[in-house]
DNA sequence: GTGCTTGACGAAATCGATTTCTTGCACTTT
DNA sequence: AAAGTGCAAGAAATCGATTTCGTCAAGCAC
């Protein structure tokens, strides 16, 4: 690899000039014109590290998320890589499999590397952004929030779980339980009390044992159907915080030989690949994509120093149903 | 962030001293004391930026796969994560679309970033290795082989090709028809010329129009299938050479209103959370995450000074009927 | 013509670690 | 006791860019 030292000898000009070519300031035509063919001759790229290291910081935006197979969350990296791209931002993907510690050690990372600034899903409310604040280094919140003052994009997950259990009340279904994620995670208290808004509301049946937590994965969700099932009096329908539990739950009600025809499922997010689809699921579609797009915006702003007030960016979940056929 | 400079003057001795400490050369264990104490006092991480520049290298390993949302390749970078997590290493996962041009930017970037090595599913024959190999960073293919002499990790396509197509075979199926990839790329062309073997051999019926080519993505594998469908003497089965065509061919049949017990489909690759399994799909299971996670296993050895001639693994696929049920 | 501004550009400092070179001291060896 | 050996640890060079500072000459006003 061509150093800056070596172009320069090569065009006969100082060091300092071909560094001002390469950063757009004021160099005559003609030295330009030396640089350049210097520079070609000889490959120059410049050194990114020894860059990084004078400017102290890069143009790598890092992503972290709980879990980069599910698929909402690749959409979503989509959507932030697709973004940073545009702006000549690389994108480092993370995966903190909701381990506190996982997490921590990424943030580190990160921070110690000199990005530019943080996405993160975060696994739990005691998140430590401490590294990357005192770095002054921007962070926006993705899909979850957290108690540090960042920006944040979500979706309105109340309204989203009312959209599902509507639907199915609507759907004539009136014993209607909610399998949701961990207990305390924000986003999917939110959702269930959406659940629990309308169940409420319109008064329809719900027993003990109605509302499972479960985690986020698509075992989860199928023990948590199953328990379901096995109540005195089972639920007729059941409304899925997230998609992965939402499979799960199908099938539970696959294995138990139940036909998911007569049993109404509602699931907050898509369903990959579903097929056939079954006419009595309702998906609550997320925008995964958008919500990654949307970080991205955000954290170049703030890379770019703007000083705005901190901003928390709501995203409407839009129902879908029949449910999507890719 | 405090430097080495800081933690030498707290802690009374020179920065020569302070780096001894941390990277593991004769200290008095006095010293080692005071240092230690300085930097926990001072919250002192070395600056990686630091270090790269000074070390030429870094301690992170560049993987490039052609679709971040297809779940082989999620799989297979869990894989390639666990392992280097094991190691230290962390992972940087980049989405090359399948076009060489992104490829080239990764690689360049993967090059002046100083990363300790690269995995690579080659978007093309024509993969640019120059830059990385120059720099003598080990690269070891995965999935698909280039023509630059590295390492590589694949799969037994035909093996696995054939696997699917006698499978169908003994189902009973005669007029088995194959959905292939885009040609020219080597992963699936063995994928297909398995399915020939097998037809050929077998006798079973073969007309002009059974063998399709396809993008690798649902709406490729979509239209294929509607194609073989519209054939005067359509056929009763079809081999399909990855997991999302796969999808898109199930979608088309369930569209034309054909029941899936009635039509075989194998395929190479697990179908992702597909229920109710219908009974007549055969999935030959493609060790992905083991894939990854033997690439990652080779590339470490590289970059730890392994010199031995170059070797390429090649892993068996296993068939697995009925399909897996999460 | 003198003094002042302005712009191009080279010299040198800087970012924060690692590593080589050197020094100084303690301890053998003959 | 002089010379040789070994080792801890400081001084200084180094990695490759960016950036500050200073110089010099041209352009302009008075």
């Amino acid at each position: 690899m061509a150093t800056i030292y070596e172009v320069a000898a090569l065009a006969g000009v100082s060091p300092a000039t071909v560094s001002r070519v390469f950063n757009g300031n004021t160099v005559s035509e003609e030295k330009q014109r030396l640089v350049r063919d210097a520079a070609q001759q000889l490959g120059f790229t410049p050194n990114k590290t020894a860059r990084r290291l004078r400017k102290q910081s890069s143009e790598i935006i890092c992503l972290l998320v709980p879990d980069i197979e599910n698929p909402f969350f690749t959409a979503l990296a989509r959507g932030v890589e697709d973004r940073a791209q545009e702006s000549g931002f690389s994108v480092v993907l993370c995966n903190t499999d909701d381990d506190p510690a996982k997490e921590l050690r990424y943030l580190q990372i990160a921070a110690s590397e000199q990005m530019a600034g943080v996405i993160l899903s975060p696994a739990s409310d005691e998140v430590d952004l401490g590294a990357i604040a005192s770095l002054g280094r921007p962070v926006v919140a993705v899909d979850r929030t957290t108690p540090y003052p960042v920006d944040a994009v979500k979706i309105d997950n109340r309204a989203a779980g009312i959209a599902a259990t509507t639907a199915l009340v609507e759907a004539g279904f009136r014993r209607i339980a909610c399998i949701a994620g961990p207990a305390g995670i924000e986003e999917t208290e939110d959702r269930y009390l959406g659940w629990k808004q309308v169940v409420t509301a319109r008064k329809t049946l719900v027993r003990d044992g109605f509302l499972q937590h479960a985690n986020f994965r698509v075992d989860g969700g199928r023990s948590a159907m199953k328990a379901l099932l096995e109540l005195v009096q089972p639920p007729d329908a059941v409304v899925t915080t997230n998609n992965l539990m939402a499979i799960g739950a199908l099938q539970a009600l696959h294995e138990t030989g139940i036909d998911p025809e007569d049993f109404g499922v509602a699931v907050l997010g898509e369903l990959p690949y579903l097929l056939p689809p079954p006419s009595s699921v309702v998906q609550v579609r997320l925008p995964a994509r958008h919500l990654g797009r949307t970080a991205a915006s955000m954290l170049l702003e703030r890379i770019g120093g703007d000083t705005q007030p901190l901003r928390t960016v709501v995203l409407r979940a839009e129902i879908a149903r029949p449910p999507l056929s890719l």
